[in-house]
DNA sequence: TTCAACCGACTGACCAGTCGGTTTGCAGGG
DNA sequence: CCCTGCAAACCGACTGGTCAGTCGGTTGAA
């Protein structure tokens, strides 16, 4: 039974995230997070020491549940390639339909500086292992490449298309960029592209993911 | 012949990216650049009408000269994906040489929120429309691949990768990730790999350019 | 003499964090 | 079941520090 204390703790990350998320963390003040949770100040700061702390906590959670939901969407797959296929669409489509997700771990604009740098490189370490150990899984034992760098320039890859679709919302629906991202994944990695599941030719992009049962609206994790 | 005009303006310019650089757009005070620069804070405000479009001009002289040194080292090539190497190669090592440069236009964390995502955006952009012509070239007529979205991606894995080596100083030096990259890129985009003026593989990372004339400790530009 | 360029003390706004105070939940004694 | 006491949880006015931007003043070149 969750306490009292802990639902208060709760809204106020909540709040936070989606506050820090629309302005950033210099460009949000304390008092605001305060008044759009309908708590005080001095409930802020029970909870948490600091703003920077306050903001720690919430860019930790958030990794977290997006780094579980992916585990648990590749957990009952077993052929290496579509587990790092699976892996790669669950992350656009997660990162897609929570923009705060987005705007907070891949804007580093809307982030900061100093201390912060560090932070998220410890966040963005633990993804790139997870994509190594997929990487490495799905190249078999003699890789054209270094699964290190790769699952690193992977990232940014992935990153980079969905941070333009944040600011400018092209491709819409960015599903479309998939094809594309995964042609040029199996090519980069020397993966064979004549798998059944897909078509993987990417000029007449057409949505390639009917898969999964769709969990209409929700929240993630 | 530089007026003396020009030549404070530069010098706030110059001050200015390194603290930005250093410290990050919040946390740096505008009187920092005053103490640094030897001149006043009147000087800042007559050359520039605020904090914000100070830190912008620094970021669009940057990011110009990127561009420009890039157009110049491909500018004598005519094979197309030998253009595409050497864009790429250009890139990496001009941002690893200036780490500034570096910072300010990846690391967004050394950045803002705010109107700058929007300028952010632009100027990736820029580089964007010219990594696609480049890629164009490079496919054929018939690419595997969208043009726009590889691009991106690959701008997006670049960025990571020094963003990786900027914090964490890892590959030493980053020039070994470069062969892996280049076989990434040209797998991605379906390109044999068996051109004459390297040996692909990326195992044996050997540093792969010894190419152009090396200026030494030229400034970048 | 004029004015562009530069100087730097000052101000006004903002805001993270504090702290004395109030409320609430609850243990245990009657 | 109520009362009492106590601490955990929460409240919000206030403070102290920071800093972007201002403005009246100075300098030096033409």
């Amino acid at each position: 039974m969750t306490t009292q204390k802990q639902q208060t703790r709760e809204k106020l990350l909540g709040v936070a995230e989606e506050v820090f998320a629309e302005h950033g963390y210099y460009d949000t003040a304390v008092d605001e997070i305060v008044e759009k949770s309908g708590m005080s100040k001095g409930a802020v700061y029970f909870h948490f020491p600091s703003k920077e702390r306050l903001f720690l906590a919430v860019m930790d959670q958030m990794s977290k549940r997006l780094m579980k939901r992916v585990e648990r969407e590749i957990a009952p797959l077993t052929d290496p390639v579509e587990r790092l296929d699976r892996a790669m669409e669950t992350a656009v489509r997660t990162l897609t339909k929570h923009k705060t997700l987005a705007k907070l771990l891949l804007v580093k604009g809307y982030t900061v500086g100093h201390g912060f740098a560090k932070r998220r490189q410890e966040i963005m370490g633990r993804f790139a292992e997870m994509t190594e150990g997929l990487i490495r899984e799905a190249q078999g034992n003699e890789g054209a490449v270094d699964a290190k760098t790769a699952a690193l320039a992977w990232q940014g890859a992935i990153s980079e298309v969905v941070v333009r679709w944040l600011e400018t919302g092209k491709p819409d629906p960015v599903q479309e960029a998939l094809p594309t991202l995964r042609t040029m994944l199996h090519g980069a990695l020397g993966i064979a592209e004549n798998l059944p599941h897909l078509s993987g030719s990417a000029d007449a992009p057409r949505v390639p993911l009917p898969s999964r049962a769709r969990d209409k609206k929700a929240a993630l994790q």
